[in-house]
DNA sequence: ATTATCTATAGATCTATAGATAATGC
DNA sequence: ATTATCTATAGATCTATAGATAATGC
């Protein structure tokens, strides 16, 4: 057996990636609650999945909750820091374009639809207030850069957020994702907003994305983000 | 009490719009799944809303499933109708349009946002079949009017379906819409596929959107749908 | 007689806790 | 001694069914 340590050994050998408990966790719980959603998997799913007996789960998360609150945090963090990220001498569209191109890059890789937990009519209750505040942050950072395009009070200002999010209906309904969909999104983008020069705007938007491709991947692996 | 009739009288006077049970029990049922979900929502809880015991719902519906099922297909089902009278010789642009305002539209009006049923994972599962193949029909619909414009291959066909379900995550997160959208959304989905004269195309299909209005709004009651 | 409600409950869950067990590490 | 698992279960649900009850309608 490949996983000696401490404590009582398990009865099956791992069947998830990652190298902690924790992480096998996640990788389960993101399958089960992307597919099936939160309420109807079980604890006891979720253990299965993992290969350990569902009281074992409680070793590592306090509750079941705390499973889901830990995926939506790691999900929309890196995007969130990438925009913080992004020089406010650059001009108003190509930000756009670069945010809506990592936004989509983000939603569309790692193993899991994890943009679909955003959807979770779960998500809605208290115990996920952070996440939907940082989610709503992020949804007022891309219109206020449409704003900067068509100005404010514009209806069209809130349709560059809902595109990149329409990857994650894509991934839902249509499976696996284009290589070329997050530039093919981030340009719709800007077209819904009237910018006539896409093709500038978008070469200068991919050298800011392709600049981080290492933090991109890492981050889009759940059980590669740094935990505790 | 203006509610006369046979059987045993309800504890409660009724605190839902319709004028049948199973109307009252659609009307609480479509506010607590679009709110809080399918699973976290106990038969006990719609019954609460309607003012009726739990068990008693077993008079209109079979199942749980049932009640979802019938939403479901309440709300589908007139966007597939307007798509089915469209006369096929008028241009793509023009037909693309008018479905994406009618949808957003309806999509827009009612009580509740009942578009927000489809993205309820518990939908996947097999006693949402029908509805699921009724959805993946009006998806392809969109995609082939698309692809008269654009071509086929485009990565861009698949985006006026999904504009118009972005209402969908706009009422869900910000509340009411503003009575223009439907107008602007079908306009985007235009714009995203690069037809030029957005103008002459929109009033073109304004006429064919309007025309209906009082067929419109009955069909966005799901109280006053027709039911057995 | 028919209808739509009501009360009561069976049987099947499901989450989280309590305490035993079997490893490693000092 | 510490750790991570295991077994067992308490207490709280939840869906659907069985059968009683109180109206209307013939």
């Amino acid at each position: 057996m490949t996983h000696a340590g401490p404590g009582r050994p398990r009865l099956h050998a791992p069947r998830r990636p990652g190298s902690t408990a924790r992480a096998e966790i996640l990788d389960a719980a993101a399958e089960l609650f992307t597919t099936r959603g939160f309420s109807p998997t079980s604890t006891r799913s979720i253990a299965e999945a993992v290969g350990i007996r569902q009281a074992s789960l409680y070793n590592h998360f306090a509750t079941k909750n705390d499973i889901l609150v830990a995926l939506l945090e790691d999900t929309v963090e890196p995007t969130l820091d990438f925009d913080e990220k992004l020089d406010d001498a650059l001009p108003a569209d190509v930000r756009l374009c670069a945010l809506a191109w990592f936004d989509t890059a983000q939603l569309s890789a790692g193993r899991w639809n994890l943009g679909a937990l955003y959807h979770l009519p779960e998500v809605r209750t208290a115990p996920f207030d952070r996440f939907r505040h940082e989610r709503l942050q992020l949804m007022e950072r891309y219109r206020l850069l449409a704003a900067e395009i068509v100005g404010d009070g514009d209806p069209r200002t809130h349709l560059p957020f809902r595109i990149v999010e329409s990857v994650i209906g894509m991934r839902a309904d249509n499976g696996d994702i284009d290589a070329g969909l997050p530039e093919a999104l981030a340009t719709a983008s800007l077209a819904v907003l009237g910018v006539s020069d896409l093709a500038a705007v978008s070469g200068a938007a991919r050298a800011l994305v392709v600049g981080v491709p290492d933090d991109l991947l890492e981050s889009m692996n759940p059980q590669a983000a740094p935990h505790a």
